[in-house]
DNA sequence: GACAAGTAATACCTTTTGGTATCATATTGG
DNA sequence: CCAATATGATACCAAAAGGTATTACTTGTC
């Protein structure tokens, strides 16, 4: 049996709205903890817990420039969820070939 | 600009390792509510919970049966996911190409 | 050393999670 | 048909987790 980890820190991380607008924002350019936070109406440290979050479900990755951090899109997560969500099409072909053989039957 | 709507609430869902194993109980079949609580050390009304937060993120749907109701998992919601997912990949290809045009650049 | 970015600690409030209790409804047996 | 039973829906409550603001501390660059 083919077994599949489930990305459940992803999935929390993709779950709340913000963290969704963040990575909206990192999909046009990799930002500072700061540059995010001039974003929105929070202080640096409310973004900075967002992002651990978001770093845990290995949607960001951090690299320093200077005596900056800046955080860009990683794509594993992305690619977690993908290989998650695929697990599951097999279940849709499973029902629509049993759906198949149910209407041939039908037809002897 | 395309936009594409964020399913937040199926993210939640997704989010929570019970409902993640629920949806693996239902990917074999469809389940009663209190089929499924008998897989888990937890009482029906708990279950119920779950399932409603399953159902509006549009994983699951009911469908009833004499004096039971049957849940089955629903595409809607996985579909969504791959969706949201898909709209990411613009970034990996557009990361890709700016890559791709440095290169050529500097072999000028 | 001054400044800006980042991080840590704390407190407050909201949301989530799960339990118990209760009620409505549908089935089954007598 | 009526009583007993099983299912599921809902309301209320307590514990745990999550989100945000504030404040203070650390670190790296100039």
């Amino acid at each position: 049996m083919e077994t599949i980890n489930i990305p459940t820190q992803t999935f929390k991380a993709l779950g709340d709205p913000t963290r969704q607008q963040i990575l909206g924002l990192l999909s046009d350019q990799e930002l500072t903890i700061a540059q995010v936070a001039g974003h929105f109406d929070m202080t640096r440290a409310g973004v900075k817990k967002h992002m651990k979050i978001l770093e845990e479900g290995r949607l960001i990755t951090v690299r320093p420039k200077g005596r900056e951090r800046l955080n860009s899109l990683n794509r594993d997560g992305f690619s977690a969820v993908a290989d998650w969500v695929g697990y599951f099409d097999q279940f849709w072909d499973e029902k629509l070939n049993a759906l198949k053989a149910l209407v041939e039957e039908d037809l002897k």
